[in-house]
DNA sequence: CATTTATAAATTTTT
DNA sequence: TTTATAAATG
């Protein structure tokens, strides 16, 4: 506990101890284990599993064995370490440099598996038939080209009833991910699209052949192609024989085909770690089986079990409460969770009349400890959904109470930036067709129709069975025969006459930034564009120049966009600022290949990781979504709206799985306390649009804590509740001022 | 007539 | 902030 305050302090203090009282392989922290920590950590070699509960240390164990592997002589640039997320893997590294021989952490591969296979299939994916120019589709991309799919194919004609994108793009990687028959997986999943599903059938067949045709990869592709990258003979024992180690965190959370690449991964070398927690396990959507964890013994064969069960994280009574929510759970696996943490104070239980009550009574909450020595820093409000923190967000701007928001929309998601994204995309892979069509239909007087005929003149779509010539035997190198930027820059098919300067200030833009002189055309087209431009000779091909660097593509697409967006969005200014931000990420990027694949598989989660260190000293409250919240910890918890509907949340209630896995996202909300607990229920619930008498309801509390377990609680009321219902007074009110309103008009 | 643009409705969790 | 439907435009 000790130990993860300083660290969390900062890197400066943990430099200094590094570099003064510890020598590089003494291996002092071993001292700081417990015995199962220990046991963990100095495990030799072949497979090991820590079944680590929430608290347990499972970060600082994990963190100690890399930091012993390299102690102990393994290579860095040969340990592979799996992890969730992006900061996870940056945190861990960090934490072992102060361990161990400081920078040899800088050399371990270390990131999600779908970071880790970008990386490898850049390299060596060739034989797997992979060439290594290609896009990364995020899940928004991969929902339009459903989309495009969909149309192309009639199935979204007026009458006929055929799912949406998301949901196509959401059956899809169901089926891949879960590696399921589609209609067990339609049965289970989504009963409503059995009618649909021969159409399905077809969109999923197209779907896979245009990713090829335009030369992307979707997030679950990468996993597929690692896997089949480690079953190619040659390059397969290669790319496994790597790494001498593995070590994979959150190892509930991971789907079937992340197992099977675990396998492949494992020839000659036999050594992989695995820490997870079954009751933590809250990415089923995402195929996440706990399957894993219970059948890794046999997978691996042999494998060493150890299971993690003090707690230090949490107090006595927050434990309590926790454990008991557990108690309920349909399946459990045997592990009781133990803390030493004594404590008099049990969670605190609030019930607030509605939404805004709850507010104000987080917002009272977070001061009151916040005056009593607790930085905002180490408080933190969690809730289902990201929508769910909308009405805190307004309150907490009101106090001037500074925040940061994971979870939820994010950076990359906003139009604008999607939109400066896809003009890089279409420069780094002009085969792109969904940013194609995004870029496109930006100019006005250009719909999805006449972008369509602009990619099928420009060649945005490649013919595959051309591929042989496309790829020279002898070499294997690639011999471009036109891409539809060449297109573009030499030939460029007409354009609908609205659209006629915004395209040619488009051409012109997009060849700047390639360094590509536009060859001089007749005066027709010529008239209007801005083309300074001018080839030697009239030549009626274009030439090539340097191409400009990554920050100055920017600016000359800023140039050419800023006009557009003005008109096209109401609150541009807000959005410009969001363009600088993205100017300014790319700034430590010299590849702009890198940059968008960076910002696909490892987007920004809040705008604390756009901001520069000088803000990062800042004081700020976290707000997240309990999905977001997976591995943290804080001193104070505040879980807002832990109502019947919200948790578990009603949509996901299809079947009982989806009951179970909600009771975990409660259980993990709950042990994120270190020292403080609060949970929030507001019984109002007011709807707007459908008039339902009065436009309120109320809703029951979580059925998570039933009655008999409210003795665990300090069961209170928010200010609001004691005073008599206001209710009567208010429609009063309201009907005072509408009266007054209709004389208006009377 | 085919497209584009304006209007209204609805919204889980994430690599 | 996106998406199905209606109105407007060339």
């Amino acid at each position: 506990m000790r130990y993860a305050e300083v660290v969390r302090a900062g890197h400066g203090v943990e430099s200094i101890r590094g570099f003064f009282l510890a020598t590089p392989a003494d291996k002092s922290y071993l001292a700081e284990l417990n015995a199962q920590q220990r046991a963990a950590t100095t495990f030799g070699d072949g497979a090991l599993l820590i079944i680590a509960g929430a608290g347990t240390g499972k970060t600082k164990t994990l963190v100690s064995r890399l930091a012993y592997l390299i102690d102990s002589g393994v290579s860095p640039d040969a340990i592979l370490l799996l992890t969730f997320t992006r900061r996870a893997a940056a945190e861990m590294l960090s934490r072992a440099t102060h361990l161990c021989e400081p920078g040899a952490t800088g050399k371990v591969w270390g990131g999600t598996f779908h970071a880790i296979a970008n990386r490898l299939l850049r390299t060596y994916g060739r034989p797997a038939g992979i060439t290594s120019d290609f896009t990364v589709m995020d899940q928004a991309d991969a929902a339009d080209m459903m989309n495009l799919i969909r149309s192309d194919l009639g199935l979204n004609k007026k009458g006929k009833r055929f799912p949406k994108k998301e949901t196509l793009l959401k059956a899809y990687s169901m089926t891949v991910n879960a590696q399921t028959k589609l209609t067990e997986i339609v049965d289970k999943h989504f009963p409503w699209c059995k009618k649909s599903q021969d159409g399905m059938k077809e969109v999923f067949g197209s779907y896979v052949k245009r990713k090829r045709e335009h030369n992307v990869l979707d997030y679950d592709d990468l996993l597929l192609f690692w896997r089949s990258l480690c079953e190619t003979e040659g390059v397969g024992p290669q790319v496994a024989d790597r790494f001498e180690h593995i070590l994979v965190d959150e190892y509930q959370d991971t789907n079937a085909i992340q197992a099977q690449i675990l396998l492949g991964m494992r020839q000659a070398y036999k050594n992989i770690t695995v820490v997870g927690d079954d009751a933590q396990s809250i990415y089923s959507f995402r195929a996440a089986t706990i399957r894993n964890i219970l059948d890794f013994s046999q997978q691996f064969a042999g494998a060493k079990v150890i299971t993690l069960e003090q707690n230090y994280r949490s107090t006595i009574p927050i434990l309590d409460a926790s454990n008991a929510v557990m108690e309920y759970a349909k399946e459990r696996y045997t592990k009781e969770l133990w803390s030493q943490r004594k404590s008099e104070q049990k969670p605190v239980l609030m019930t607030c009349v509605d939404e805004s009550d709850q507010s104000r009574a987080v917002c009272e909450a977070i001061i009151e400890h916040l005056e009593m020595g607790t930085p905002l820093s180490s408080q933190a409000v969690l809730f289902r959904a990201g929508h769910h923190s909308a009405a805190l967000e307004i309150e907490l701007a009101k106090r001037n109470i500074p925040f940061h928001k994971y979870g939820g929309l994010k950076f990359v998601e906003a139009a604008h930036i999607k939109d400066m994204l896809a003009f890089l995309r279409v420069l780094e892979n002009p085969y792109d067709q969904i940013s194609w069509f995004r870029v496109l239909q930006l100019l006005e007087g250009i719909g999805p129709k006449s972008a369509q005929r602009l990619m099928s003149e420009l060649g945005v779509r490649r013919n595959l069975s051309l591929r042989e010539e496309i790829v020279s035997p002898e070499s294997g190198e690639e011999i471009e025969v036109s891409s539809p930027l060449k297109c573009l820059f030499d030939d460029p098919p007409a354009a609908p006459a609205a659209a006629k300067e915004q395209y040619s200030n488009l051409r012109q833009a997009l060849a700047d930034c390639q360094g590509v002189i536009l060859p001089k055309r007749r005066k027709e087209s010529n008239s209007t564009g801005s083309e300074t431009n001018v080839s030697a000779d009239g030549e009626p091909t274009s030439s090539i120049t340097d191409r400009l660097d990554l920050p100055a593509q920017l600016d000359r697409l800023r140039a050419f966009y800023e006009p557009i967006f003005e008109e096209v969005y109401s609150n541009a200014f807000v959005r410009v600022r969001d363009i600088e931000q993205l100017q300014e990420i790319a700034g430590k990027y010299k590849s702009r290949q890198k940059f968008i694949t960076d910002l696909t598989l490892d987007p920004p989660v809040s705008t604390s990781d756009l901001a520069g260190p000088s803000l990062s000293e800042e004081d700020f409250l976290v707000l997240s979504t309990i999905h977001s919240a997976k591995g943290c910890e804080w001193d104070v918890v505040h879980v807002i709206h832990v109502a019947d509907g919200d948790i578990p949340l009603d949509m996901s209630l299809g079947d009982d799985e989806g009951l179970e896995e909600e009771r975990r996202l409660f259980y993990v909300s709950l042990t994120r306390a270190k020292n403080t607990l609060y949970i929030y229920f507001p019984f109002r619930h007011y709807h707007r649009g459908r008039s339902m008498s009065d436009g309120h309801s109320y809703v029951q509390l979580t059925r998570f804590l039933p009655e008999e377990m409210r003795h665990l609680f300090a069961v209170e009321c928010s200010p609001d509740m004691v005073e008599d219902d206001s209710l009567a007074g208010d429609s009063a009110t309201i009907d005072r001022v509408d009266e007054r309103l209709n004389k208006l008009w009377e």
